[in-house]
RNA sequence: AGGCGCGUAGCUCAGGGGGAGAGCGCUGCCUUGACACGGCAGAGGUCACGGGUUCAAAUCCCGUCGUGCCUACCA
């Protein structure tokens, strides 16, 4: 491409996908285990086969690609593996949606022909989200691409669960579990969500069987009393010891139950007397394991009554809530009834009501995986980023509770347990068993359950690699460098992966856990479908470019809080990428040749060279430090404040003098030096943010080849730091500053020249500043520069004090007396602000005795700064005086 | 009920013991040979409130108010 045809405004369309080809075939981003270096290794948080790219996942991408693209810069050997899961619920419900639409059911196709449908579906709409991904840049290695239900990680899958069974930390039982009616699944606790919602507390009087009265209990599901069989008190509540072991007729069924004391009654909630109902309450449950209850369930899977419910058998569950209440009311068994606000269980799926039901289901034991996925974060051997996550981290490991696994759908991976039909036999294997190893039996009929798709979730960092194989990935990039996720998985996914790769591993499967927010709207509303407020990150691709929605992105991502996401900010940044692009544009106007730029000390370099090569070493230190320590937000802002604030603002003005076609030839050389060295760091230092631009960019630079994205990231060089030349440039950028101020605030066109005096009473500084006085010619109109050790104020000049220096603008007939005044009026308030500052400080006697003695100096300076202008100031008000003004 | 955050310029947010910062917005001026998706300059803040620690607090501690989220078996 011609440098000088590039476009007058930044297009990134045809760029992005350009560079996207191009990375793409050249595998730009292809890892190699026998390449050299050291390893950084990634996984990405599968997102679900049948998704779409939501703003989540493009903050999550992006900021695992600006570290895979640094590091990669940096010569490490990077590898960071993409892939999908297989979302077994939310896939499934999309395809029986799609069936139900045609008349027809899952039901109606039968197992296999289901399955077979949804790998159909996953074949249409799968990889889209990838597709995605490469849109935004990720610089994943698509070729090592991974599926939860490819072969090998279906494999790994079954290795573990056979594995687990046979150490006793898999186990089937009948338990009490989380039930959606409507998914007809269960689900883990992780898989339901608190709902608040506007109920009420139904207060029931169960008779004792003597006649003697009745205790009244009060529930929020009267429906369950149907499958009471007991009422618990607290042992130690007096209004009810000698109740215990009592018996009362429950209601309507005719039953007579138990009176039991159990610690876990509150004495203080309603009665202090609670119904029990072991098959429908998690409470109830263990409180029945404890005493030896029945367990009678009166909810069938669909969530309506069972036979057990006698007169309600088939009722849905809300209709027989009715019924039964209406028939306590007739029996005068209804005490009261008060609206009540509880929090009932959702499926995270698909919000319907959770029941709670005792079901034959499949457990991991999670105690003694915990203990050790504890400890690995305790010890340090895993970082959780920012640390207060490790916190809730702990919390939820030390209360772990075992996980159900099991799920009564089809499409995942199936449980390979066999059940013998002819002597009971459970039995687990790697490989279909043909006969029964106890028995010898044939009829062997397998379990229809499949796994939680987080099962296989678990084992990403590890099954992807290859495992249970040696490959050599597995080998060179386990364990990872760093997980980036959301904390919404801290638990469903990070603690699952902690404690299987710390398992089957025998090390952590990440050193870094690095934690990001959650993206809300403008307003900081959770994004969701239902609320019309998703910011779909393919249109604002489309809109600004993936540079400026990676960028925005990233400069908001400041550790621990969540990021408000608003269209003006993306539209800021779109505005950076066009002005990086017409400082590049202007830069490659005059970099035709470009040579070595002379070490720093060298006096070819003018005052701006050795200063803009000093802050570029500043600006590379930072944002090093920045991105390793993942605050990219400062890594990004600090690539904004150099590219607009230092780099375009002042050296491109300045250097425009100096590759003047009237400038001497080797000033012109030096500056296109400077500015193609500068320039290209830049181009470096941006590009893990923004991609595109910089290597569209980098592709366009005069005598640059290769790949930008395998272009060694900057690094500081410390004889480039120049701290004399940042302080003279900052003064000068501080007089300049003031001799606009002062013309702008008296209408003075910036067109016309005026007289200049800088009066400084620092000899030494008097001649730095007037060694390098072109910065002032160049940055403002200048009739006549005068940079001296003493001066007077000259005639019409209105005169303003910065620092420890004074400046006095001429501007002639302009220059009336209120305007003057008012300037050093202004500069005096501030200066005695100051002065006072300062001096409170030192009359403090503590501050003198107890501060360090530079934090003393720096107040003593700053006092003796601050009075010396004072003077200085009023000096001049004097001779105003004086002359009659 | 516990836990974790947050409250800083009109808006969105950085900062986190030693003179209050950015972007956007706002007000003037500027069609200056990279860029009007631009330039120059400016206005604007008791850092929620009350205590405490300290020589020094926006920053650390305690409390209050407001606000958000997470966890939990008060039926």
């Amino acid at each position: 491409m011609n440098p000088n045809t590039l476009a007058k405004a930044y297009e990134p369309h045809a760029v992005e996908d350009r560079w996207l080809r191009a990375w793409d075939d050249a595998g730009a981003f292809r890892a190699d285990p026998a390449s050299p270096g050291e390893a950084f290794s990634i996984v990405i948080p599968p997102p679900n086969v049948t998704g779409s790219l939501h703003i989540g996942h493009a903050l999550n991408n992006t900021l695992q690609d600006v570290l895979a693209r640094y590091h990669r810069m940096n010569g490490h050997n990077v590898l960071w593996v993409p892939g999908t899961d297989h979302a077994g619920i939310a896939t499934q419900n999309v395809v029986e949606r799609q069936l139900a639409a045609e008349g027809t059911s899952r039901e109606d196709l039968g197992r296999e022909a289901f399955i077979e449908r949804v790998w159909t579906w996953k074949a249409e709409s799968g990889g889209r989200i990838l597709a995605q991904l490469r849109r935004l840049g990720a610089s994943c290695d698509f070729s090592r691409e991974r599926f939860t239900m490819d072969d090998g990680l279906s494999r790994a899958v079954r290795e573990v669960f056979v594995r687990l069974f046979e150490e006793g930390l898999i186990y089937r039982g009948n338990y009490i579990i989380n039930w959606c009616p409507r998914c007809r699944t269960a689900l883990s606790a992780l898989e339901v969500e608190r709902e608040e919602r506007a109920g009420h507390l139904w207060h029931l009087r169960y008779p004792f069987a003597d006649g003697s009265g009745a205790v009244s209990v009060a529930t929020t599901r009267p429906e369950t009393m149907l499958g009471d069989t007991a009422v618990a008190v607290h042992p130690d509540d007096e209004r009810y010891t000698a109740r215990v072991g009592a018996r009362v007729v429950l209601p309507i069924v005719g039953r007579e139950i138990a009176i039991v004391a159990d610690p876990v009654v509150s004495r203080e909630f309603g009665t202090g007397a609670v119904k029990v109902t072991p098959a429908h309450d998690f409470n109830d449950f263990e409180l029945g394991l404890r005493h030896g209850l029945d367990v009678v369930r009166v909810l069938d899977l669909d969530a309506k009554m069972t036979a057990e419910a006698g007169a309600y058998h088939g009722l849905d569950r809300y209709e027989a809530r009715k019924r039964v209440v209406a028939d306590l009311d007739a029996l005068g068994a209804l005490e009261r009834v008060e609206d009540y606000k509880l929090g009932v269980g959702v499926c995270y799926r698909c919000k319907t009501v959770v029941e709670p039901m005792v079901s034959k289901q499949w457990f991991v034991k999670t105690g003694p995986l915990a203990e050790r996925a504890l400890a690995a974060v305790k010890d340090g051997r895993t970082h959780i980023i920012p640390v207060q996550w490790e916190k809730t981290y702990y919390e939820w490991m030390e209360n772990i509770r075992d996980w159900c696994i099991s799920r009564q759908i089809w499409w995942g991976h199936q449980i390979p347990a066999w059940t013998c039909e002819g002597c009971g036999e459970l039995i687990v294997s790697r490989r279909d068993p043909t006969s029964c190893p106890k028995c010898g039996g044939v009829k062997l009929t397998r379990e229809t359950d499949v796994l939680d798709t987080w099962f296989s979730s678990a084992l990403w960092p590890f099954s992807t690699l290859g495992w249970p194989d040696q490959t050599p990935d597995l080998t060179r990039y386990y364990p990872t460098t760093v997980l980036v996720t959301a904390f919404d998985i801290l638990f469903f996914w990070v603690a699952r992966m902690m404690m299987m790769g710390l398992h089957f591993m025998g090390e952590v499967p990440f050193r870094d856990v690095y934690i990001h927010a959650l993206v809300r709207d403008a307003e900081g509303q959770k994004m969701s479908k239902s609320k019309g407020n998703v910011v779909d990150p393919l249109e604002v691709m489309s809109r600004f470019g993936t540079d400026a929605l990676r960028f925005t992105l990233t400069a908001l991502a400041a550790q621990g809080r969540d990021i408000k996401l608003a269209e003006e900010r993306i539209e800021g940044y779109r505005h950076f990428m066009n002005k990086l692009w017409n400082a590049a544009r202007f830069c490659y106007l005059h970099l035709d040749r470009v040579g070595e730029v002379p070490p720093g000390s060298s006096a070819a370099l003018t005052l701006a060279d050795r200063w803009i090569l000093s802050r570029l070493q500043n600006a590379t230190e930072s944002i090093r430090a920045s991105i390793e320590a993942f605050r990219f937000n400062d890594a990004a802002l600090r690539v904004y404040s150099f590219v607009w604030s230092e780099f375009c603002d002042w050296y491109i003005e300045l250097a425009k003098h100096d590759l003047a076609h009237d400038a001497p030839d080797e000033r012109r050389a030096t500056a296109r030096a400077v500015l193609a060295r500068v320039l290209g760091d830049i181009l470096k230092l941006a590009h893990p943010f923004m991609p595109f631009i910089t290597e569209e960019l980098w592709s366009a630079m005069p005598g640059q080849g290769g790949f930008l994205t395998h272009a060694p990231f900057p690094r500081v060089e410390a004889e480039r730091v120049d701290r004399t030349a940042e302080d003279t440039m900052e003064t000068l950028i501080e007089i300049v500053k003031r001799i606009r101020d002062v013309r702008a605030q008296l209408g003075v066109s910036p067109r016309m020249a005026t007289e200049v005096q800088v009066v400084t009473h620092d000899a030494e500084r008097a001649e730095r500043l007037a060694r390098d006085s072109e910065v002032l010619r160049r940055s403002v109109a200048i009739s006549e520069l005068a940079i001296v050790p003493e001066g007077g104020r000259p005639a019409g000049a209105v005169t303003s004090v910065v620092g420890s220096v004074t400046v006095h603008v001429g501007i002639g007939e302009g220059a009336d007396i209120a305007a003057i005044r008012e300037r050093l009026g202004k500069d005096l308030a501030t200066a005695r602000v100051d002065h006072d500052h300062h001096a409170r400080k030192l009359g403090n006697e503590g501050f003198v005795a107890r501060a360090p003695e530079d934090v003393v100096e720096k107040e003593r300076a700053g006092l003796a700064g601050a009075l010396e202008r004072i003077e200085r100031i009023e000096a001049m008000l004097g001779i105003l005086e004086e002359s009659g003004l």
